[in-house]
DNA sequence: AAATATTTTTAGACTTGTCTAAAAATGTAT
DNA sequence: ATACATTTTTAGACAAGTCTAAAAATATTT
């Protein structure tokens, strides 16, 4: 008599957490993950991580091996892309409709993306229109766990005369958005580069045919860019 | 020097949910609440009961006596209000913005209700224009806790001849909802009642001014009605 | 008022997820 | 290769919330 395997479908908040930031983590690092940067992410102790890392394991997850960090399975990347795009459906649901400014609707998106009911996304998803973006300009994953890649690039990359689109950042911080958002920086903005100072490297732009802002370099590092040929 | 004394703005999920169901328990019957109801209404234990309401007590969220009950404090009732709050307006964007049919609400909103922001509250509030009652015609407590009263009458009260307007059921089944939209005995619709026999108590009532149904006992006794002088 | 039944509480155990402190493994100097 | 530093894991404890089984209190019957 072969023993049956059960699949588990529904994955606790607390799981789903973990799932998430690993996967943000393998996205930037391509290899294994070890211990403290989940902690470090998750804002939690390298103890509590090893605990957990071993139930996700049992539950085929993420492999784990001692002292060698983790690997998401599919199916652990399944859910966490899940997760994720729950996540920016909600920001773009919170911006779009409830009038949240960009920096605001993170840490509320954090509640509301481990809601369980798929219909619930689908038919939020729906009600937004299928949005490609969320408010930040990260891609939302499709129904089928499909990201669409951004060809954005940094406006740090663009040379003087070359113009392009605000389409998304790379630092998330609310005080950088704030920052932004306060500059009239804000996703859909058009720019043109006019000068980049050789002494300070500050990038002077114009905005929207309009007014002249000069830029940091801390500022045009973190601020991606749709290229206009 | 005295003991300073700090209170929490922060309730769990759980908490929520207890404070939720006493204070429904309250509403019906005016005497102090017993454990096993609390333990019946909440899908539990009488043992878990005791424990929680304790630890309730200490919060000084209800008055709890041995033996004796529990009653709500004003503050206790205040949660438990706003969570009915949170779960209807919840429920009215389900319903309203999503297109979920009124039983599939209950259940996600039930999920929705613990999230915690107020200023959500607010701009959902808002967002679906201040409504004053949710997809089965309970009453939205406002933000200040103040529940407006309904004076609808059950439609088993009309005499022949009268008319009135559906504004809410008794019972919230999910069987009884289904039913009810099968027969298109939903919100709104204007019902004249024809004739009550006298062998079965059927109501033969019409509906906006068009066809005939027959509606049973068991139906006219959990439809409210608005009714039209 | 005694006997029985019901309700409620206590006591102790379990689960999930967390923590600290110490031990073990791994990595990096010299 | 030995010594030192860092990372990771183990062991044991804690908090929230739940449970079962037994004891205590209350309610009901005769």
């Amino acid at each position: 008599m072969s023993k049956n395997v059960y699949f588990c479908l529904m994955y606790s908040f607390t799981e789903e957490n973990y799932l998430k930031a690993i996967y943000k983590l393998q996205e930037q690092s391509d290899m294994a993950i070890n211990t403290n940067a989940i902690a470090t992410a998750i804002q939690t102790k390298a103890a509590s991580v090893t605990d957990m890392v071993k139930k996700l394991s049992e539950k085929k997850l993420l492999k784990y091996e001692k002292y060698k960090g983790v690997e998401l399975t599919h199916l652990g990347k399944r859910i966490a892309i899940e997760t994720v795009r729950k996540h920016r459906l909600w920001e773009t649901f919170l911006h779009n409709k409830l009038n949240f400014s960009w920096d605001e609707v993170h840490d509320i998106a954090e509640q509301l993306e481990h809601i369980q009911s798929q219909e619930l996304i689908d038919k939020l998803d729906e009600f937004l229109g299928f949005p490609s973006h969320d408010p930040h300009g990260d891609p939302i994953p499709g129904r089928n766990g499909v990201i669409q890649q951004n060809n954005f690039i940094l406006l740090s990359e663009l040379s003087v005369g070359e113009s392009g689109i605000i389409s998304g950042v790379v630092n998330h911080s609310n005080l950088f958005l704030q920052h932004l958002e306060k500059n009239q920086l804000v996703l859909g903005k058009k720019l043109l580069v006019q000068e980049i100072s050789a002494f300070d490297q500050l990038v002077k732009v114009q905005i929207e045919d309009k007014h002249l802002q000069q830029l940091s370099n801390e500022v045009v590092r973190n601020i991606l860019v749709k290229k206009l040929s």
